[in-house]
DNA sequence: GTCCATGCAAACGATTTGCATGCGT
DNA sequence: ACGCATGCAAATCGTTTGCATGGAC
């Protein structure tokens, strides 16, 4: 992926933090904040938590990127892309993405139609225990 | 609702901010920390903010009430009943719960058969606008 | 050269902790 | 009477803010 690119797409000035930020919430999946500043940080000794903080707040707020509430813990982000569900896992705390069937907005369409309910977008967060940790 | 024997059966103590907390929670069906505290206090001035936290902690830990994470927001808690879903509005904030149909339980458990991964919970949350706030 | 992004430190808000006292059992 | 629950204040943690400097365009 060309963040670079991606970034000037959402009017974005391309900056090191930013690219790296954007590389590793890639590379990684979901990932929390403290490890982004962590990891980043050893790498580029400079980088402030207070930048990583700030960026991810613009990057959530133009919907670059996505915020996972984790129930008990901090929140994960991810990048944007098409609605799927999250296998949480309570002990090691792994998020496993999986496609989302059809079906399933339907389902929730129709729910929504009855209420009159405008929907804007949908968190299926499913927890358990993954086979690692089993 | 008996207040006094669910607390019983979850071997808490019966204490005046046990009860209070309870009671709200199930009147308002989903709530903050700091609303049941503002809220409490107006009738029962000496109670502790301390007390809440650990008390929604306690009551977490052992299964009586469940937390909802909420995107940019403070999580709400909710008694624990049966598996349903979130309608949470962007605007107002309000929840309202619907029954979830069996089917989507299962679609769940099918995907997470293949995964091997063990299901503890479920966490449905559709995000957008409810009609008061259209 | 302009304006926005960064880094730092201070400020802030939410949550947790320690400890003396009170209350449920 | 014992032990857990409470209330208070201090401590801690996560996050935000203000401001001077640097870097992208």
């Amino acid at each position: 992926m060309n963040y670079n690119s991606l970034l000037k797409s959402y009017n974005l000035k391309v900056t090191q933090p930013r690219i790296k930020i954007l590389q590793l919430i890639d590379q990684r999946g979901h990932i929390a904040i403290d490890d982004i500043y962590n990891e980043i940080s050893q790498i580029y000794e400079k980088l402030s938590l207070a930048t990583v903080y700030k960026n991810i707040l613009t990057m959530r707020n133009i919907g670059l990127i996505i915020e996972i509430p984790i129930v008990g813990k901090k929140p994960k982000y991810e990048l944007t892309k098409n609605s799927h569900l999250h296998f949480i896992c309570k002990e090691c705390g792994a998020i496993e993405d999986k496609e989302i069937i059809d079906n399933l907005k339907d389902i929730f369409k129709t729910i929504a139609l009855k209420d009159q309910f405008i929907i804007s977008s949908l968190q299926n967060n499913i927890y358990g225990v993954c086979l690692k940790c089993q």
